[in-house]
DNA sequence: ATTATCTATAGATCTATAGATAATGC
DNA sequence: ATTATCTATAGATCTATAGATAATGC
């Protein structure tokens, strides 16, 4: 049963970046560990060979979810950017959208090591989208009102107005500076 | 152990006012029903003559913490909200805090009923701090700001400079509304 | 020979229910 | 007589480990 070096490399890498995907549907507490690596396509049982615990994981997944979130910002501006974090498309694919809004407070319930490795994802998501013209204390204010818009809409009912009601005041107030009352 | 309707209603009470702080600081899946009951003085078993099931506490706890936020918001304008939402007293004490901001993305994966009653919180939220002059649309962009501000601002190490960066930018930004770049 | 994965399981916990008990409230 | 709470437990799931297996890699 002991597989190629570059095998064992393709399923760590599976395990992680399923676990990035069903931790931010589901929430750390919300997948089992046999769970996950059934989802990777293994045996629960090999799990403990990869990693050192589930908490571990965790870690390693949320890198990963800000390493894929990194790599698609470079070369976007702030304005693409927020079109595309409002978007009904992100709203409704938390799996595969941003570590921030899904994992933020499962983060906050986790102990500093993995809230180290959170605001580290933070810091290159702010690295990437910063720019002569927008400071680094525009981009953290834009990036709170954008996880929170995005957790509020994901909070409310699919066929609620207010879920895209917050979407739109949200997506407009930030891409109309002029008009910022808040 | 009958007790009488008196205890019977206080008891319920305790048990939606502990889970509602415990769902807060640990999150839904965090926190089981026998420790839940615990907390509250009981013990496990009687928890199914009070509630069809944990997932109508959740709704019932989210109701109760909406309730609160909301009466301790009666008569407090636009400014004394930001400065307490974005104090380190409210980002340290999650079990007492902001529900939307606790346990907004708890609501997002939960069923379409949970999110209905946590819409209504929002609503409730917005009714009490709308004003003449500050518009829903207005109200609607604080909230996802302070909202995200301060989820973010717990998801980082205490010790970092991150975790009260974020608190700062975002109140001197929301008390500011000449200097809004977003 | 090493070791990644497998099957199997330990031990703890989870939600929910069953039946006993004892005080309330008719 | 009713019923809220209790003890006890069913049945499922959870994280983590033990030992067997079989293919890699020296």
């Amino acid at each position: 049963m002991k597989v190629s070096k570059e095998q064992v490399r393709e399923n760590r890498m599976r395990i992680v970046e399923t676990a990035s995907e069903l931790f931010r549907e589901r929430g750390y507490d919300g997948v089992g560990v046999a769970e996950l690596m059934s989802a990777a396509g293994l045996t629960h049982g090999g799990f403990y060979k990869h990693f050192g615990s589930k908490a571990d994981l965790l870690a390693e997944a949320m890198s990963c979810g800000f390493a894929q979130s990194v790599e698609k910002t470079q070369g976007v501006n702030r304005e693409k950017f927020v079109e595309y974090y409002l978007s009904r498309q992100h709203r409704d694919d938390m799996a595969k959208g941003c570590v921030m809004s899904a994992l933020g407070t499962d983060a906050a319930r986790q102990p500093e090591s993995i809230r180290e490795t959170f605001a580290a994802g933070i810091e290159r998501q702010l690295a990437v989208l910063e720019t002569e013209q927008v400071t680094r204390a525009d981009l953290i204010n834009t990036l709170a009102h954008l996880v929170g818009a995005l957790m509020l809409s994901r909070a409310c009912p699919d066929s609620s107005g207010l879920a895209d009601e917050i979407l739109e005041v949200c997506r407009t107030r930030l891409l109309s500076p002029d008009a910022c009352k808040d």
